[in-house]
DNA sequence: CCCACCATTTTGAGTAGTCAAAATAATTTC
DNA sequence: GAAATTATTTTGACTACTCAAAATGGTGGG
């Protein structure tokens, strides 16, 4: 059984590896797990020795099959337990990105069966994130975002690819939520802002880095 | 913010202390915790240090004031996390220790407030047990059990103080659930047995030991 | 009273994960 | 194409736990 340590680099691995191309830098990885950079180099050499991760030294990590397997329950785990706490304790969508960092590495997969049936088999969390299926299918389709959508045509938002609590708690202040429908009327590259309409509500000023988190499909 | 392996040495001590007069000694914590002697007086000592309990060396130990609040906190975890497995997840009562046993250290208050609000607040979990209040309160009260009452007479089993699956699967199988009437029609102290009658049914058989498992109170 | 037995404590060693800081390699810059 | 910058790896050390096995202290029987 991985340890939560492990459980950690695993999730974090993959879920660099999805905005990366190739070979997840170590720096990366460091960053996301908030620890020093030697101890990331020690971590995976230890988890490229047990199958989990390849290593290409000085280059970077990808995971193996294995260690995606295990990356995926865990971020199964994650994702449902999100869910859980948002439709049936009523939780905010902002704070239980946090709880279930905890609640991962507890849940047998038995909970997390129930937990699954209970909520009625969900395809996404409550920021629109996809759950990977109990066999580790992760529908992860490419998205256009608010910050490459085109202009003035009505998008809808599906989901929000950032956790902060702060960041989340604004979004929810302007109606910035996944289904809610919108339009960009202006985009400033050079002051690298992005302006946002949505049907009745003032306009709302977003940074392109954070118009970047934010994925849209055309609405109807 | 306490270890897990500090909160599991404080929540069987709680646990030890409830059926112990005095001190608890060195090895019922080690056979409790799964751990061999010399682990425990180290650890022990280490929560001498830290102020959670009392060491007297070569006789036993004791929680603190603060110790016993903790302990108390992960009780109730424990406790309440059962209990939501078994009424909303619809889980078997004989799984359920197993995973609050893992839960208890992953759930923060916050969460655990939601899920107390969701279940009505419940004053004993699946098994009987008392779940300690939130503000550290536990109703310890002391119970007669089949091993010990008065023959012939009409009780209500109130509670199971014993978590092993097996167990709970038998008790349940001859109808000895928390809140059922029955009748010991016969011991044999001699034999350790005991002959309990349920309204409907066959009777059953039980070690002395066993019964002495299952707490009951006098039927209306 | 002493010896044997039991529980407990000590000692020495190992694992998992971490950091600080020095060493090394790769990449960019001029 | 050398020098400077930046990313990565190494080294040495530390914390929190754990075990095996030897040492110690009490207790109870003869």
């Amino acid at each position: 059984m991985p340890s939560v340590t492990v459980e950690n680099y695993l999730k974090h691995l993959l879920l660099l590896e999805e905005e990366t191309a190739g070979l997840v830098p170590m720096g990366a990885l460091s960053t996301a797990l908030a620890v020093v950079p030697g101890t990331v180099t020690t971590m995976v050499k230890s988890l490229a020795a047990a199958g989990l991760v390849v290593h290409r030294p000085r280059q970077g990590v990808k995971l193996t099959a294995a260690g995606r397997r295990l990356a995926l329950g865990v971020l199964r785990k994650h994702r449902l337990v999100e869910t859980f706490l948002v439709q049936v304790l009523k939780m905010h969508w902002s704070a239980v990105n946090a709880e279930a960092e905890q609640l991962e590495h507890a849940i047998s997969d038995t909970v997390l069966d129930r937990l699954d049936a209970l909520l009625g088999h969900p395809a996404t969390d409550p920021h629109g994130d996809p759950i990977p299926s109990r066999h580790g299918k992760l529908r992860s389709q490419v998205y256009a975002t608010l910050a490459t959508c085109p202009l003035a045509r009505p998008v809808r938002l599906v989901r929000i690819t950032e956790q902060s609590a702060e960041f989340l708690q604004f979004a929810e202040q302007h109606g910035l939520l996944p289904g809610a429908s919108v339009r960009v009327t202006d985009r400033n590259l050079a002051a690298g802002l992005v302006t946002v309409q949505r049907p009745r509500g003032q306009p709302v000023a977003l940074s392109l880095a954070a118009a970047g988190r934010i994925l849209i499909e055309p609405a109807r």
